[in-house]
DNA sequence: GTGCTTGCAAAGCCTTTGCAGGATC
DNA sequence: GATCCTGCAAAGGCTTTGCAAGCAC
């Protein structure tokens, strides 16, 4: 929790009771939850939280690099604490999503190859793999 | 044009002018243009189209696999006729998005690697890298 | 003629905004 | 105390839907 304060003051960004429980619900919860999803488990917690509340500091977080906003092809974004480079692998039957870490050198062939063949200056990347999760396949 | 007729016949979907005029657009307009820039476009050639019609017919065609919707994170999706496994390399200056064409070696070899971490059967992937373009780097 | 498609308007959904009251620093 | 944040309601933007008229086959 103290890293959470900590980050949110590096930022500029006041330390309130709704954005400490939303930013430690991420960082706690690994799911890649939407706005709404956020909005629903952390209503027993912070029973007076508005959606808006919700939205406006997902765009704080969001616009301090603290979280990462995500899109998978859904209706809505999903949001992601994990800052370090990596992709994500969606299972099209339960729809959960994996955090891959890819090994930096292969992530560095790619971007090299890209960035001669097309003279992008890259800065950034988002990869999506969709597919069958282990479980689901068993099924 | 023809190739076009053949597909939609071949996929169940009746040869209406306004499919055709949508279709044809995105055949020879390799812009990844969004529902409300295609629309645009056709009014001069069909100015009794409507938007309902432009979002109908796009949803026809992607359940049918002949067009790719894809999703930079702007806020609306964008439309891809191209149908052969490539990424998409997006300058966040001009907005303009290139299309590439991977080796297949290196996207057989990522998609290996990734199966075999996280035991998924991937199906399919997405790939998006931000940066500035050619044109844009030397304003 | 049957069934699908169009076009209009309305509705739906996710997200943002305006604003007054309230909290943080 | 100044500034930023919250929560409500309303609005905004993209997309879908319902339905009657029209078209493809």
């Amino acid at each position: 929790m103290k890293v959470l304060i900590e980050n949110l003051k590096t930022n500029n960004l006041k330390v309130t009771p709704q954005r400490l429980t939303i930013y430690n619900y991420l960082y706690h919860n690994h799911i890649h939850p939407s706005a709404e999803t956020i909005y629903n488990n952390i209503k027993e917690q912070n029973p007076t939280i508005s959606l808006a509340t919700v939205y406006k500091t997902l765009k704080s977080l969001k616009d301090s690099g603290l979280v990462q906003e995500i899109n998978v092809g859904e209706d809505s974004f999903r949001y992601d604490v994990q800052i370090t480079p990596h992709y994500h692998i969606i299972c099209n039957k339960c729809n959960k999503i994996v955090d891959y870490f890819p090994q930096t050198n292969l992530l560095e062939t790619i971007k090299d190859i890209i960035s001669n063949e097309t003279k992008f200056e890259l800065t950034s990347s988002q990869m999506y793999f969709y597919g069958t999760c282990e479980e689901c396949s068993k099924k």
